[in-house]
RNA sequence: GGGCCUGUAGCUCAGUUGGCUAGAGCACGUCCCUUACAAGGACGGGGUCGCCGGUUCGAGCCCGGCCGGGCCCA
C-alpha cells in the first residue's frame, strides 16, 4: 500500500497486468450455460471515436464485467467494421485517388506524396482495396489503444474485421445458403439509385429531407379533341418524357369520364392513356397526376400494378439519357429531347419548364412546397429510381408469412428498454419490399457468383455459377469457377464474374456467426450461440438488429442472441445529438487523460440504458472524487489491518451497517440482473459515502482501541468486511481504482473476484439504527456548524427526544456517538418524533 | 399524418407496485487545515414535480386533454 496513493497513472499499469494475466481471456472449456457471450458493435474505423462510443460500450463493459463476477465466463470480443462506403470515401480524401474498376492492377502503385482531394487519381480495384487495408490497420490500432486504455474488458484474441477472410467467408457462406434455399434471388426491378455514388440503395438506408419544391401545372390536350386539355399538377415536370400515363382516384366523379381515354404528352406528342387506381389523391393538386418511370415508388407501384410500359430517361449518372428514345416520333417531340438530353435533373427541369410555358402547355405560376424527398443517408443528392438487375434477400417485405415470424422473434428478444421493441415492429410492418443486398461498390464483399456466358457472349443470370464453401472466400472477378479456364473469362461460351459487392449490413448482420465460429470452429460455435446480448444504439434498430434477426431466423430457425440493449445519444449541452465534428473537439483520449478512465466510465454509467444523456464533465469530475475517495477510505480501512472476519463483528452498530450493505447487495444484483447498471451504481456509491461520511467517523475512535480490543476488532472487521463488498460493488464501473486497491490486500484481480451476496455478511443488524445515528450526528454537526466552531468542538451535553424503541436503538451506540461528536454525556428522554439538542461547552 | 420517449431545484438527473415534511450531485452561501482524504470535510438556503381536468381517503407516479423537447415510421 502506498503512502500517498492516487489514480494518476494508474491506467497503464492495469492495462499491462491485465493483458500479461489473460483474465479476460475467453476459457474455451465452459459449456454454453456457463458462458455469456457478446455480440459487441464493430465500430466504423474510417472516421474517429467520438465520445458517444466510449458511453455505450462502457455500458457494455459494464454488464461484462458484472457477469464476469457472477461467474460466468464471458465471451467479449471486438469487431472492426472497415468494411463498406466510409471506409472508400476516407481512402479516396486520405489518399487522393478513386477507384476505377476498368483499370489494370499496377503493383508499382504508391501513393501521392500530397494527395490532391480535387483531382484524385484513378487506380484499380486491387490497388484501392490494397489501400483500404492499409488504412484500416492504422485505425484499428488507435481504437484498440483506446478500448484498452478506457478498461473494456474485452479478449484481443477474438478480434474480427468485417472484411478479413473469414468475415468474407461467413458473409458468402450464408449468402450461398440463402441462394440454395431460395432465399437470395435476382430480380430486374426499378430500384432506389444513388446518383453520386452510383449505386442501389436498400429501404434501410433511406431518409427523407425536407426540400423545395413547386407544382407546375401542365395541360395534356386530348386525342379526340386537341383543344380540351387535362390538367395535372407536378413537382417533376423534367420526367415529361418518361410519362406512361396519368391516373386519378376510381371515385373521383371529375375524372371518371377520362378513364380509358388518350391523351398526348406536350411537346413530345407521345399518346397516354388515363387510368384509374386508388393510390391517386384526389385532394392533391388537380386530382390527377401523371405516372412516369419513375418519379417515386408510388410511380413503381402505379407501374407494376397497371402494367404500364417502362419508359425510361434519366440514366445511372442522373442525367437526362443522351438518345433520344424510340417512343418519342415526333419531329417536336425530338427537338424538345435533344434540348435536354445529357442534362442533370435540375438543369432539365429549368429547361422543360421554359419550353412548356414558351409552347402554352404551362398554365399559372408554380406553386411554391415544401416537400420530403428521398435521399441516401449517406448522400447528398436526391434519389433516382432506375431499372437494374440487383440481389435481393427474402426480409418479410414481400410476404406475410415471414413478416408475422420475423415480428414473433421481435416478441421473443428480451429488449432492454422494453419499449425499443416498438421500434423493431413499426419498422417490420412497414417494409415494402425484400432486402436489396448487392451494391455497385469496389471496397466489400464480393457476391460470390459467376455468369455463363451465351454464344453472344450474353450473360445467362438465369443460371449463375457457384463455388464449394470450401472454396470460400472467393473473388469472382479474379477467381476463376470450377469448369472454367481463366482465360474465358468474358469470351463467349466462357463466364463472368458477378461485378457488385454486397450491402454492409449483409456482412455485419453476421457478427455473433463472424466471431462465434460459425461453419470454421464447431466447437467455439456450440459455446457461444446463441448469444446473450446484443448492446447497440437505437437508430441502427432497423438495419443492424433486425438484419441479423434475419439471417439468424433464415439460417438457424432461432434469435441470434436473447437480450438487446440498447443505448442513447450524447446530447451536447444545447440537447442535439452530439456531432462527429463536435465530438471530434473532445477528443476520448484527451477525456481520458483529463480526468481518468474511471471518471469518464462513471459518467458514462451514470446514463441510463437506452436513455440520451447530456454530455457532462462535472460528472466526470464527481467520478474522480469517487475514485480517489476510494482509495482514501482504503488506505484508512487496510491502514489498522483488515482482517474480513465476520465472526469478530459483535457490535450492534456495526451489524447494524452490514444490514443495510446486505440490502445494498442484493438491490444492486437485481438491478444488474434488469440490466440497469444505473442503478446498481446509484446504489453502491449513495451506501459508500455514508459509509465513508458517518460509519468511519463514528467508529474511528473504537477502531484505534479506544474501547478496548474485542471493541476495535468488531470495527476493523466491520471496516474490512464493507470494504471488500464495495470494491466487488464498484469494480464493473471503476476497473482500476478497484483493482488497485484489492491488489493492496487480496490475491488474484477484484474482476475475478466473485460478485458479494449477503451470504458474506454476518446476520443480525436492524438497518434502521444506521439511519438513527447519522440523523443524531448530524445534528450535532449543525450545532457546531451554526456556532462557526470547528467539528472537534467538545459538547457538554446531547439530549435525545425519541420513542422508546428508538432510544434502545442509539443507546447501542452511545459510546461511538460520544467519541465521534466529541460529547461528554449524552441524556435520553421519550418523545414522539426524534430530535436532538447539543450544548457546546 | 401514425407511433414511442420525455418535461421534477440555476444545471445534470433519481424518485421502484400511488402512501408521511419530494431526494442526490454540481453550482451557490457559511464555517472547519480533523492523524484516510484540502483535487478535502461539515452545515445550510433553494422546487405550486410543464399546464388543465378526472379517478382515489391520498397523485410527481394512474386516466383524458393541451403546451414544449426529442426520436422512429409514413
Amino acid at each position: 500500500m502506498p503512502d500517498k496513493p492516487s489514480i494518476d497513472g494508474i491506467e497503464a499499469t492495469w492495462v499491462r497486468a491485465w493483458e500479461e494475466s489473460g483474465i479476460y481471456r475467453f476459457d474455451r472449456t465452459k459449456t454454453r450455460d456457463q458462458v455469456y457471450s457478446i455480440d459487441t458493435p464493430p465500430p466504423t474505423v474510417s472516421g474517429s471515436l467520438h465520445v458517444g462510443h466510449v458511453f455505450s460500450y462502457t455500458h457494455t463493459d459494464c454488464i461484462a464485467r458484472y457477469k464476469r463476477m457472477r461467474g460466468f465466463e464471458v465471451f467479449y470480443p471486438m469487431g472492426w467494421d472497415d468494411n463498406g462506403l466510409p471506409t472508400e470515401r476516407r481512402v479516396q480524401n486520405y489518399f487522393g485517388v478513386r477507384c476505377d474498376p476498368s483499370l489494370p492492377y499496377d503493383p508499382d502503385f504508391t501513393p501521392p506524396a500530397e494527395p490532391d482531394a480535387k483531382n484524385q487519381i484513378p487506380i484499380s480495384r486491387r490497388n484501392f482495396v490494397a489501400l483500404c487495408e492499409q488504412l484500416t490497420v492504422e485505425d484499428e490500432v488507435a481504437f484498440e489503444d483506446l478500448w484498452r486504455r478506457l478498461g473494456l474488458s474485452i479478449d484481443w484474441a477474438q478480434t474480427y474485421q468485417t472484411i478479413d477472410d473469414n468475415a468474407r467467408s461467413v458473409s458468402q457462406r450464408a449468402f450461398l445458403r440463402n441462394l440454395a434455399r431460395g432465399e437470395a434471388y435476382q430480380s430486374e426491378a426499378p430500384t432506389l439509385w444513388d446518383v453520386t455514388f452510383r449505386t442501389a440503395v436498400a429501404q434501410a438506408e433511406l431518409e427523407d429531407r425536407e426540400r423545395p419544391g413547386a407544382y407546375h401545372r401542365i395541360g395534356f390536350p386530348r386525342v379526340d379533341d386537341s383543344d380540351n386539355r387535362v390538367h395535372i399538377e407536378t413537382t417533376r415536370p423534367e420526367l415529361l418524357a418518361a410519362c406512361v400515363a396519368l391516373v386519378a382516384h376510381p371515385d373521383d366523379e371529375r375524372y371518371t369520364a377520362l378513364f380509358g381515354q388518350q391523351v398526348r404528352t406536350p411537346l413530345f406528342d407521345v399518346e397516354v392513356p388515363v387510368v384509374a387506381h386508388p393510390l391517386a389523391d384526389p385532394d392533391k393538386g388537380s386530382g390527377i397526376a401523371m405516372i412516369c418511370t419513375f418519379g417515386d415508388l408510388t410511380d413503381v407501384t402505379w407501374w407494376r400494378e397497371l402494367q404500364l410500359p417502362t419508359r425510361p430517361i434519366i440514366g445511372w449518372d442522373g442525367r437526362v439519357i443522351p438518345d433520344v428514345p424510340q417512343w418519342i416520333t415526333s419531329a417536336t417531340g425530338r427537338q424538345t429531347y435533344e434540348h435536354i438530353a445529357g442534362s442533370t435533373s435540375h438543369t432539365a427541369r429549368e429547361r422543360m419548364v421554359a419550353a412548356l410555358t414558351e409552347a402554352g402547355f404551362a398554365e399559372g405560376e408554380p406553386r411554391e412546397i415544401t416537400h420530403p424527398v428521398k435521399f441516401f443517408e449517406k448522400g447528398d443528392r436526391p434519389l433516382e429510381i432506375v431499372t437494374t438487375r440487383q440481389w435481393y434477400i427474402t426480409n418479410g417485405g414481400r410476404e406475410e408469412g415471414l413478416r408475422e415470424q420475423l415480428l414473433e422473434r421481435g416478441r421473443q428478444l428480451h429488449w432492454h428498454p422494453d419499449h425499443m421493441k416498438v421500434r423493431y415492429e413499426n419498422w417490420v410492418e412497414g417494409l415494402n419490399g425484400d432486402w436489396l443486398i448487392s451494391r455497385q461498390r469496389f471496397f466489400g464483399v464480393p457476391i460470390p457468383v459467376w455468369y455463363p456466358l451465351d454464344d453472344q457472349g450474353n450473360p445467362r443470370y438465369d443460371t449463375p455459377l457457384v463455388p464449394g464453401e470450401d472454396e470460400l472466400p472467393i473473388d469472382p472477378s479474379s477467381d476463376t469457377p470450377v469448369g472454367y479456364t481463366p482465360d474465358q473469362r468474358g469470351a463467349p461460351g466462357g463466364f463472368v464474374g458477378d461485378p457488385d459487392v454486397m450491402d454492409t449490413w449483409a456482412t455485419s448482420s453476421l457478427s455473433p456467426q463472424i466471431a462465434g465460429g460459425w461453419e470454421r470452429d464447431p466447437d467455439l460455435w456450440a459455446r457461444v450461440f446463441p448469444m446473450d446480448l446484443r448492446p447497440q444504439a437505437h437508430e441502427i434498430i432497423r438495419t443492424w438488429l433486425f438484419s441479423s434477426v434475419v439471417r439468424s431466423h433464415l439460417e438457424f430457425d432461432s434469435l441470434p442472441w436473447t437480450d438487446a440493449a440498447i443505448s442513447g445519444w450524447i446530447l451536447d449541452p444545447d440537447r442535439k445529438k452530439m456531432s462527429k465534428s463536435k465530438g471530434n473537439v473532445v477528443t476520448p483520449m484527451g477525456l481520458l487523460d483529463e480526468h481518468g478512465s474511471d471518471a469518464v466510465r462513471y459518467w458514462a454509467a451514470s446514463g441510463r440504458p437506452g436513455t440520451d444523456t447530456a454530455f457532462d464533465v462535472g460528472q466526470m469530475k464527481i467520478g474522480r472524487r469517487l475514485a480517489i475517495k476510494i482509495l482514501n477510505a482504503s488506505k484508512f480501512v487496510l491502514g489498522n489491518g483488515a482482517s474480513a472476519n465476520a465472526g469478530e463483528v459483535t457490535n450492534p452498530l456495526d451489524l447494524a451497517l452490514l444490514a443495510r450493505l446486505a440490502e445494498v447487495i442484493e438491490a444492486a444484483t437485481e438491478a444488474f440482473e434488469n440490466y440497469n447498471y444505473t442503478r446498481a451504481l446509484e446504489l453502491t456509491e449513495t451506501f459508500f459515502w455514508s459509509f465513508t461520511d458517518d460509519h468511519v467517523e463514528l467508529i474511528k475512535e473504537r477502531a484505534y482501541g479506544g474501547q478496548g480490543e474485542q471493541a476495535a476488532a468488531s470495527a476493523k472487521a466491520t471496516l474490512a468486511i464493507a470494504l471488500s463488498a464495495q470494491l466487488r460493488l464498484f469494480a464493473p464501473f471503476l476497473p482500476f481504482v478497484t483493482d488497485e486497491v484489492w491488489s493492496w490486500w487480496q490475491e488474484g484481480s477484484v474482476h475475478r473476484a466473485p460478485w458479494p451476496t449477503v451470504t458474506e455478511l454476518p446476520t443480525g443488524g436492524d438497518a434502521a439504527i444506521i439511519d438513527e445515528v447519522a440523523t443524531t450526528l448530524s445534528a450535532v454537526r449543525r450545532t457546531k456548524s451554526e456556532a462557526k466552531v470547528s467539528m472537534k468542538a467538545e459538547v457538554a451535553q446531547v439530549i435525545i427526544t425519541a420513542p422508546e424503541q428508538t432510544l434502545i436503538q442509539l443507546r447501542l451506540a452511545e459510546a461511538d456517538l460520544a467519541a465521534a461528536g466529541r460529547i461528554a454525556q449524552i441524556d435520553y428522554r421519550e418523545g414522539a418524533e426524534l430530535a436532538v439538542e447539543a450544548t457546546l461547552a
